[in-house]
DNA sequence: TCCTGTTCTATTGCGTACAATATAACAGAC
DNA sequence: GTCTGTTATATTGTACGCAATAGAACAGGA
């Protein structure tokens, strides 16, 4: 017999696995319309709102690794969606700009978040407009405490 | 210029996927000292729960496609955690069961959800407790929603 | 200039995650 | 018993996600 605590049931964490996959399973059919990945989506949205960055920017913003970053901007420079160039200034660094072609997906793309709240939002509009509002705080803050967890952990190794 | 709706920072699907990753590097060290992954570790959390189940149930349970479950029970087995054996009342059906090393790893996995909570949770925890009841309870029903809208979706397609 | 250490990106390897397909076993109609 | 359709699992191919490593470019000191 289990231990109350590693019941499935239980587990907070599960909840969150299992939501995000959810979550996914949401976008995919939207996202297969614009020839995106989710991930490449998010990478699409901040160059949407910022029209350029590097990687380290890139991977910074969206927290993902560059063995994740690299060749994912590998596979939308080959769907013509964005550029990749060499700062002369500094030959290390990469910096990501949209094409025209990227520019324009935008146009697509607007109607998506309208679609996931739909899928998220169940009969009384208004008072689920307040709780995802709060929902939204609660990720933030756990968020942060994961990661100020995460950093104090790094540093008590070095 | 982004449309608002677009900008990453308003997005409440951002914040799932982004603490999900940041959840599953704060189980990584945990799990690497019992030489499991997170979907390892749910997977057997199901059988430290119910000593057995066949590969269907096991996907059901944890939403898992069997592409993703069928080589991870594979890797499992390998690792002399489980077994697995085809019912002999019907070969198609594979039914997974503990082994005794598997049976004791769940001493060791003990000490995890405190664990974890500790890094979820920050000063006052009593006003967290409260809190986190409230962000389960949230997440379920929204994880329900999606589950509903998703089922009508594929419904709608047949 | 040369050496050293750092920064930025890319690559490799492994394990999910999932769509699509394949395969074997079963169940029922005839 | 054979055919047909269904069920349960496995396999293949693509794309993350991340640790570890590699490699090129830069910065500063002797």
């Amino acid at each position: 017999m289990a231990y109350s605590q590693l019941l499935l049931s239980n587990q907070l964490c599960f909840r969150f696995y299992a939501l995000e996959r959810e979550l996914m399973a949401a976008y995919r059919p939207l996202l297969d319309h614009l020839g995106l990945t989710y991930a490449q989506y998010i990478t699409m949205l901040y160059l949407w709102e910022n029209e350029t960055g590097t990687v380290g920017e890139l991977c910074s913003a969206l927290s993902l690794d560059t063995g994740t970053m690299s060749p994912l901007l590998k596979r939308l420079e080959a769907s013509s969606l964005i550029e990749r160039k060499r700062l002369p200034s500094d030959e290390r660094t990469v910096m990501v700009s949209l094409t025209a072609k990227g520019r324009e997906l935008e146009q697509k793309a607007i109607t998506i978040p309208d679609h996931i709240a739909s899928c998220l939002l169940s009969n009384n509009k208004d008072e689920q407009g307040r709780k995802f509002q709060l929902l939204r705080e609660m990720l933030d803050e756990t968020l942060e405490q994961l990661k100020e967890t995460r950093k104090e952990r790094e540093k008590g190794r070095h």
